[in-house]
DNA sequence: TAAAATTATTAAGTGATACTTCATTTGTTA
DNA sequence: TAACAAATGAAGTATCACTTAATAATTTTA
């Protein structure tokens, strides 16, 4: 967090911007910029967005949020990362660094009570394997209908007619990997 | 940028977190955290990130700069976005999401002038097909040296030994895709 | 090398606004 | 209906992001 700054005065430098050009664009004058950039004060998020754009970045990696992206092997419990909430109520957390270096994604999607999700992998062409760790989910793919339970695991063409129900009192938690296919 | 309360509410309430523990954890007051919700304020930036972890999501999230990642199949080039400024002055490039439906990953990489690019890759492991758009690029794989030139392709496996140099007198482009290999 | 010009930093002050306090409303349960 | 819990609104405060203006540092020009 106290490194803004930092990346913002080195990718403007790369760019050969100089700081009052940036200000300029950004709306702000020169003197604020300055002390954006040597830590002295965080930019308001309004003001951070505008950089950020002006720098063809995102606010996430000026923040640093990307820092571990090439680095880390390892990827904490306690890091998975939110990415989406479904229409049914399903969340979609990374489980690894969807990096350059990972041959699969892997992801664990967690339905929450009563959540049927018909849309779900819509977007995806591949293949996908999922490990039943909590709960209970009915999957119907092709009109033909599965009850999963922990401990079950199930592997699928992600392009096929389905649909996950949740059919457990509480929630339930499926860890996926999955793979594009050509 | 105004719906960053929505965010924040729709996956406090998900969580069924109430206004008041989340308000806490993060450390301010439940009228503070409501007028958030509310659109009355933005949060700074250091309470924006206290959230996004209490959460568990992250600060690009919550601004919303990830939300075309599974709707858009058009990426527009002035939507290229930088993720990485290597050691040797080497800038990388996402030039389509990298979303779950993408198979391959793509970028762009820019050399500036007298880079030498010495460990680009070398957490890669599968193949790599570059497309040269301006510039020219010195390949050292392997102990052999080539020259690429404008319209040139190179194909080749990330994990070799292998070093790039920019011997142009400017910037050099190079349009990239990858896989993964197991 | 000095002088001029350009660029970046610092100091001090101000204004906007993120946040607090406290009262009010809304919703829930018995 | 009361009684409680949770969320919202109003008003005021204090922080701090930003401006102005002067200074310092760096580069350019002669």
């Amino acid at each position: 967090m106290d490194r803004i700054g930092e990346r913002i005065k080195r990718i403007r430098e790369h760019k050969a911007l100089q700081l009052n050009d940036l200000a300029k664009r950004v709306g702000i004058s020169p003197s604020a910029l300055s002390q954006i950039e040597k830590a002295k004060t965080y930019p308001s998020i309004v003001t951070l967005k505008q950089i950020a754009e002006n720098l063809q970045t995102t606010v996430g990696e000026l923040i640093g949020e990307n820092e571990s992206l090439f680095n880390n092997p390892v990827f904490r419990k306690e890091e998975n990362l939110f990415i989406e909430l479904n229409d049914s109520g399903t969340e979609v957390f990374i489980v690894s660094q969807h990096d350059l270096s990972k041959q699969m994604e892997t992801f664990m999607l967690k339905f929450h009570l009563n959540s049927d999700s018909l849309n779900l992998f819509t977007h995806h062409n591949g293949q996908i394997f999922g490990y039943l760790l909590e709960g209970e989910l009915q999957f119907e793919i092709d009109n033909k209908s599965y009850v999963v339970l922990p401990g079950d695991t199930i592997y699928f063409n992600s392009k096929r007619n389905f649909r996950i129900q949740n059919i457990y009192s509480g929630e339930s938690k499926l860890l996926c990997t999955s793979i594009a296919s050509k």
